[in-house]
DNA sequence: TATTGTTATACTCTATAACTATA
DNA sequence: TATAGTTATAGAGTATAACAATA
């Protein structure tokens, strides 16, 4: 957590070698074998960080989402959705950042498992109104409950309320604004 | 930022359709055509968030550093090889979570442009010493200093200095204890 | 002409098996 | 036999162009 901020003069000078570059022996001994490496800087960055964590994170959704075989995205069409109904597959697609010929693949999947469907609009014929089927809105109703009791609870455990609910706050100020 | 928790009652029944089910006609009128598409619960979802936030930091890193031309990974390989010097391949691709035959193509990169190079180890022949070049660390030091002036800073005026150590900390907790 | 859903396609990341040279 | 670096390869995820149906 304390990293050396200084560690940026390091950088530049080589004043180790008059050449200003190593020679394999000067590096050879360098290496302490078996000990973990220093992270130094990297764990003060923020796109590290983010990208370790944001692993983690769906990994842990992964595990208790395994009885209910829902991805992250997969989940987040569903919970769009359920909570905007009567939409087209742009609408849906382009607020989640999903582009449109790469949706296609994903509805053919959730529709496949006959958790939604396509309905063609009357109102404009080329547009596939998307929906939630009776399996669809209870496997979410059930994907909710797991990520309530199982991942939203590991990570109140972790950080505390105030602090998860602090961490999703910067989280969406980051994405919305950055 | 502030989304209705109840909202997953909305989940639990459909009391609108006396099938449990809307039918086409149903649906047809309740997208408010060009209205925003409300996000409901995902926008406290931690995973979503932190993808979403991930994305927009690697995009403004890669603008960042555009005149170096360094990927975050590219950039977290420089950082780690000039804190550890005198390490091989193996130990600091899984330090960084790169799976070693993914790691190749990517020193074939750096070390093509004269940023790293690979040492053959005298104490063990089948291992390659990583070190960073003189162009290596020039360009390394000047990568930081644009992290700080323009990545850095963009974030402490966005959340302000100690939110963006909290945010970080709290990340790193995430990243390693989740 | 413009838009919706779609196909085809390509490029990046990530993941696994297997080879080679060393140990 | 085990390990380091490598190759080949396959699968996700993401990106763009172009087509058919419809507006």
């Amino acid at each position: 957590m304390t990293v050396s901020k200084a560690a940026e003069k390091s950088s530049e000078k080589p004043a180790d070698s008059a050449k200003g570059r190593k020679d394999a022996a000067e590096v050879q001994g360098q290496g302490a074998a078996g000990e973990a490496l220093q992270l130094g800087e990297l764990s003060e960055q923020l796109g590290y960080v983010l990208k370790r964590a944001q692993l983690k994170v769906f990994e842990n959704f992964l595990r208790c989402m395994a009885s209910l075989q829902l991805t992250p995205a997969q989940f987040s069409v569903l919970l769009l959705v359920e909570k905007n109904p009567g939409r087209n597959q742009t609408e849906i697609a382009s607020t989640l950042g999903i582009l449109r010929p790469n949706f296609v693949a994903m509805l053919d999947n959730l529709e496949s498992r006959d958790l939604c469907a396509r309905i063609r609009s009357t109102n404009d014929r080329r547009s596939h109104i998307l929906v939630l089927t009776d399996k669809g809105k209870a496997v979410l109703a059930r994907a909710k409950k797991l990520v309530a009791t199982k991942h939203e609870a590991r990570l109140n455990e972790l950080l505390g309320q105030a602090n998860r609910e602090a961490l999703i706050a910067m989280l969406a100020k980051v994405a919305n604004e950055f």
